[in-house]
DNA sequence: TCAAAAGTGTTTCTGCTACACCCATGC
DNA sequence: GCATGGGTGTAGCAGAAACACTTTTGA
């Protein structure tokens, strides 16, 4: 089967940064790739655009094939064109980027495509494939700049999480150490936080207490012009 | 002549919302449709993404063909790949969006594909063909959050210019009045602009002093930690 | 001398920053 | 009883907001 057109077309895939927080720092997933070109290299999950599919519906579906994750939080980066970033001929990319709670997903796997799949810590990522490097940039650039003003941080982690692990999640994406007063009381001042009344289990010292993002509250509070600011 | 390819491919273009402010406030540039489909309506200037050209280069090619503007601000928005958004079929469109100093260049004229093109008061908007409302309704949600942090609101004006043009500018873009001694406090105080000691013409009263945006004094000391918030 | 816009300081308030100790728990 | 992270308040400071009058110029 072959399609015909009267002018050429650039091919046009959707590329996804897929962001994960532990307690380690922040990773993101990378898939080894099956084929050429890049043979073995290790690049973002994605893949081409159906002719039918919406590009976030791409970006969520290749996501889906090469790592079993489904639902997270997705977002548009940027497009990048460059005429030589794919040695097939003229490729450009949707890219986007994700951000899950480790937590809830199996450890993902590959498929055909994608020998294998897996988590790399930030700082140990390898050569990636493509300019995939320039992509990974982007986006760390951006979720840096997002945390600040809008409450995607939450989306890295569990729904019952201690603030402790929240100022340590802010710390790793801004880079730098914020003060643990200070920063209990923004997040308490803002008011978009419900204390669930329960504590972490199996720690060896005092317990921290539990909280749920409280999306409903948040956005109320949205409409009514207070601004989140990290 | 004709191209083939194994699989479809959607069809790739640039469209772009071009900015300018005049004292009455802004104003985008649209160009009426001499083509099918939506033949005679007004649209937002684009075109196909040739096969050896950067995204960039496509959306200030079909600037230059069909308004005769060139060497403007130009900043990628976001990819708008609605399965329905083409009547003639799949047509994913990368959208730009630019800002310019109305005074520098001739009125706009259309070409082939674009009967006419004319200036448009944002508060007048006429329909406009395809999904380009969308579009520029984010467009004018992204210069809005961008002038707050960046200064990009100088690419509309004129290179030397008056602190209450800057006032105006800034209050058409963020739809709110400023406190005139806090504004002026407030940019001084960036020291981003050069005192050119002219004063502006042709006024029935006092004139106002003119200055120039210093962008390597902005450079550098956005280097060193300043931050431009407005 | 009038009309129109240019230009100029001070006070108040709010929100950010800096900073150190006790508490609860499990081992 | 000790090691470990959990949890709390206050004072000083900087930047934002509110606010009204004088100056300059041409007609």
């Amino acid at each position: 089967m072959s399609f015909t057109y009267e002018y050429p077309r650039p091919a046009l895939t959707t590329d996804c940064v897929v962001f994960a927080w532990t307690p380690g720092g922040l990773e993101i997933l990378l898939v080894q790739r099956g084929i050429a070109p890049y043979e073995g290299s290790w690049a973002l999950p994605g893949g081409f655009v159906g002719m039918d599919e919406e590009l976030e519906a791409s970006a969520r579906r290749e996501l889906q094939e090469e790592t079993g994750l489904t639902d997270m939080y997705l977002e548009q980066l940027f497009t990048f064109g460059g005429i030589e970033r794919d040695p097939r001929g003229r490729v450009v990319t949707v890219a986007y980027y994700a951000l899950i709670d480790k937590g809830r997903f199996a450890p993902p796997k590959g498929d055909t495509d994608a020998r294998d799949a897996r988590w790399f810590s930030l700082d140990s990522v390898p050569e990636l494939a493509f300019d995939h490097a320039k992509i990974l940039e982007y986006a760390i650039e951006r979720l840096r700049a997002k945390v600040r003003y809008a409450p995607v941080g939450f989306e890295l982690l569990p729904e019952k999480f201690a603030l402790s692990e929240l100022q340590q999640l802010y710390e790793n994406v801004l880079g730098e150490e914020l003060d643990k007063r200070n920063f209990r009381k923004k997040l308490m001042g803002l008011d978009i936080l419900l204390d669930l009344n329960e504590r972490k289990q199996e720690a060896p010292f005092r317990s921290a207490k539990l909280y749920r993002f409280d999306e409903s509250k948040y956005r109320a509070l949205a409409e009514k012009g207070m601004n989140f600011r990290i």
